[in-house]
DNA sequence: AATCAATTCTTGCAGTTGCAACTACTTTCG
DNA sequence: CGAAAGTAGTTGCAACTGCAAGAATTGATT
């Protein structure tokens, strides 16, 4: 009995990441924060960095991260401050609690739910599939978001006027 | 140089799934529709359903779909009905016209975004992943979010106070 | 150096989200 | 039966989202 019965790649992926983010937010609750804030600050472990460079490296959309930045910063987890050498760019770091905030839970996010996850499978399994999702990471990239505007112009013709 | 510096399972799957609907909800704009809606109507390509049933079956949380259906019913894409056998469902249906635009559209939601992702792949290796993610959705089955409620319950007592 | 283009970040807006509370109906069980 | 528990769906609320437009700064071109 199928309990999931489109299996289709990019919906199984979209179920795993939806419960997977789930479990996350509902671990992150108490500490005032959901799974975008989480992977902020364990970015930020890593060093300083810029608004733009954390919306790349966390896939959190730069209008969204503006103003998450804002919260975390109005909660004392993060500081923004103007980047001198080029007056356009802000420069976001831990404040002392966000940083201990994220030294305590960064095992958690970067262990356990991977291990939820991969639970059972074997080295070779686990290694493989970590190398197939960065090859299909590669292929969005090059495939740019454009094989598929083909249709969509195809569309624009017999558009729904809903 | 790696682009994604975080290469976490969760992570990568996150950023994949993301960008993968931001190209269906790109592609599905002039429709009127995002992916949630989308999936939808696939759904019930196959069969009337409940709404806890499309809940579960496309991913949607209840209270999103309740008012995702409301829209679609405006829009004349779909159709609600109480179920005579039990007053409490409510079933949902195509409306002609969203049949017309599942219809359509559906192949290259199942196959075109598939193909994209799975450039390149070998047949042996997109059948292994495919196998490998329903088992991570079988681990999350039964860890059924409480492996970590552990940690949670270890961490009530340090609550930040924020 | 002056204009035009590009980059970085923020904000206005309208629409969407998830949680929790609620209503309505059905099943269970003393 | 009738109360209590369970299930299905909707809605109030406050918060969040993405897009598009904006403000500020820097870079490129002539």
């Amino acid at each position: 009995m199928a309990k999931v019965e489109d299996r289709s790649i990019p919906f199984l992926m979209h179920l795993i990441v939806g419960r997977v983010e789930a479990l996350v937010n509902h671990w992150a609750r108490p500490l005032g924060l959901r799974i975008e804030g989480v992977r902020v600050l364990f970015r930020l472990l890593t060093g300083d960095r810029t608004v733009n460079e954390l919306a790349r490296l966390t896939g959190v959309e730069l209008s969204t991260l503006s103003r998450l930045l804002t919260r975390m910063e109005a909660r004392g987890f993060i500081t923004r401050r103007r980047d001198a050498a080029d007056g356009r760019s802000v420069i976001v770091s831990l404040a002392p609690s966000g940083r201990k905030l994220a030294l305590r839970h960064q095992p958690v996010y970067f262990k356990d739910y991977e291990a939820i996850l991969m639970k059972g499978f074997n080295p070779d399994d686990a290694r493989r599939f970590r190398e197939l999702l960065v090859r299909m990471l590669d292929n969005l990239e090059q495939s740019g978001g454009d094989p598929i505007s083909a249709l969509r112009a195809d569309d624009e013709e017999r558009r729904v006027s809903a």
